[in-house]
DNA sequence: CGGATTCTTGAAGTCGCTCAACGAACGTGG
DNA sequence: CCACGTTCGTTGAGCGACTTCAAGAATCCG
C-alpha cells in the first residue's frame, strides 16, 4: 500500500521554540518527564531546569565523565556510543526530542557512553541530585520516571533480542519503522523523514557494516519498498516492510507506481 | 595462570536459608534492594514481602500477564525470555540470588518476558505499588531502587552491543567470565560452577547455534583454557579468557598442568 | 573548483549456520 | 540393578549471509 504522507511538517523535531524556558509551555510536556503534572508541580521542576544549546558534532559528554545531570533532548538528534577495547565507536542509542539521556549512569556514578549531537540541538540539564528531591515529593513525577526508566529497560531489551537474532535486512527494516513511529509519535511525517546518521552510524548501530547498509538501501530502493535520495528517506511501502521485519517473506504485492 | 580455587563453596546460591522471612536477616541485604537501610527502615520492607518457592520449570510469571509485583532472587536461579513472532523463546536475561526481575514492566503496565527458574528456586515477592509507596518515603532505599533500574539499563546496553559486536569466541569467553564474576560477588567459587542453562539456552542466550557452543566448549578446553564435565565447569586460564573477550589474540603462555 | 569525505558497487573470503548422524546422560519401569 | 526410550550434547561436511577488500562515483564544503 503507497502511503506518501507529505500532509503533516517534515521531521525538523522542533518544539515551537519559546523564548521561556518553562516546561509548562514547551510542546513535549507530554512526551518528556513532566507528563501528567499539574501547573504548580511544573514550576517546581521548571525551577531545575537549565538549557544548553549544542552544534553538531558537539560533545554533550563523554564515556567516563563523573555523573551529575540527566538530560532531556528539546530539538535535535543525539547519538550515545561506547567505546571498545581498540578504541572503536560503538552506537548504543539514537535520541530525539523528548528523550531522557543520561540514565544508564545513576548507577554507577559515571557515565558509561557518550553522547554527541547529531545537528544542532537543544537540552534541557536535569541535576540529578535535585531530582531526586522532587521525586520524593512528587508521585506523579515519580511514577513517570520510573515508567521511563522500565521503558528504557525494555526497550534496550527489545534492541538486544533484535540484534542477537535478526538478519540484516530485518534490522533494516525494523530501523525505518522503529524511525517512523518515534517521528509519528512526535507529530512529524511518519513516512518521509531525513536520517540524521550517516551510512557508517546506520551500519554502527545496526551492527552491519556500512556496504551492507548501502546495499539494503538499494535493494529496499528497487523493490519500491522505500525512496532514498542522500538522507532523505520515504516509505513507500510500510506492509512490506513490517512483513520482512518479522522475518516473514514479502507480501504479494508490491507498491504500485 | 591456572587458578581453580577450590576453597570457596560451589555456587549452590543459596543464602542461609533462614525460616524467618525478614530482610534484616537475609544474607543478600547487601546486594539486593535494602542495601544500606537501616534497621526500621528493613523492617517497613519486610512487611511488604512475601516469599514464594517454585520448583524448577515453574513460571514466575508469563509474558502479557499484568504487572503487580517485582521480584527478587533469594536462591537459585531464573531465564528471562521473550516469544517471538513465531513463538521461538528468545533469552533475554540470566538472573541470580540478588537480582530484581520484572523492572522492564513497570513502564508498560504488563510482562514483556516471561521469568522460569532453571532449578528449585525462592523469591521475595515485591508488590510495586506498596513499593513506590515506601520509596518516597525512604530516601535511601529510593536511591538504590534507582541505581539498580540504572544497572539494569547499563547492563543491558552492554549485552546489547555484545551481542551486536562480537564474534562466537568473544561471546563465549565474557559469558564465562561474566558468570565467574556474578558468582564472586555472591561469595562463591569464581572458577568453579555449575551452569545452570542447558547448551540450548546458552546458545540462545548468546545468539548461537547449540552447535557452536559445543563447539566452543570443546576448543577451550583442548587449548587448556577450561575444563568441562557435563555442566560443571572450571576456569584454568582466566587471563587467555579475558583476551579472548577483548579480541586480543591469546596470551603466548598457556595454563601448564 | 578541487580535495576530502561519504556512498555505491563488485568480487572474493570467512564465520557461524544448517543438516545429519552418532554418542552420552538421565530417568522410568521392570 | 539393568533395559530402554528420550533428551541432551558432540562432531563432521557443506553452505550461505555478511564481511572484507578494492575501486569508482557522488556529494559536501571551504
Amino acid at each position: 500500500m503507497k502511503t506518501v504522507i507529505q500532509l503533516q511538517p517534515a521531521n525538523a523535531c522542533q518544539p515551537t521554540r519559546s523564548t521561556t524556558q518553562k516546561c509548562s509551555v514547551c510542546s513535549l510536556k507530554n512526551l518528556c518527564l513532566p507528563q501528567g503534572l499539574g501547573e504548580s508541580e511544573l514550576g517546581q521542576l521548571d525551577k531545575l531546569i537549565t538549557r544548553r544549546r549544542l552544534e553538531k558534532d558537539d560533545n554533550l559528554y563523554r564515556m567516563g565523565e563523573p555523573f551529575k545531570k540527566l538530560y532531556a533532548v528539546r530539538f535535535g538528534h543525539f547519538k550515545t556510543y561506547q567505546l571498545n577495547a581498540f578504541g572503536e565507536q560503538q552506537i548504543a542509542g539514537l535520541q530525539m526530542s523528548g528523550d531522557l539521556i543520561g540514565m544508564e549512569a545513576i548507577g554507577s556514578g559515571s557515565y558509561s557512553c557518550g553522547a554527541i549531537a547529531l545537528e544542532d540541538s537543544e537540552v534541557c540539564e536535569i541535576p540529578y541530585a535535585q531530582l531526586e528531591e522532587l521525586l520524593m515529593k512528587m508521585p506523579r513525577l515519580l511514577q513517570h520516571f520510573h515508567r521511563m526508566m522500565s521503558q528504557e529497560i525494555a526497550r534496550e531489551q527489545t534492541m538486544m533480542l533484535f540484534l542477537g537474532n535478526m538478519r540484516a535486512e530485518q534490522r533494516f527494516a525494523l530501523f525505518l519503522l522503529n524511525l517512523s513511529a518515534r517521528y509519528a509519535a512526535r507529530g512529524y511525517a511518519a513516512a518521509s523523514f531525513q536520517l540524521r546518521m550517516s551510512r557508517e552510524d546506520i551500519g554502527n548501530y545496526l551492527s552491519l557494516t556500512i556496504e551492507s547498509v548501502s546495499r539494503l538501501m538499494t535493494s529496499f530502493r528497487k523493490k519500491g519498498w522505500i525512496e532514498v535520495a542522500n538522507r532523505q528517506v520515504d516509505i513507500l511501502d510500510v506492509d512490506n516492510l513490517k512483513a520482512i521485519s518479522m522475518g516473514l517473506p514479502p507480501v504479494a504485492q508490491a507498491a504500485a507506481a
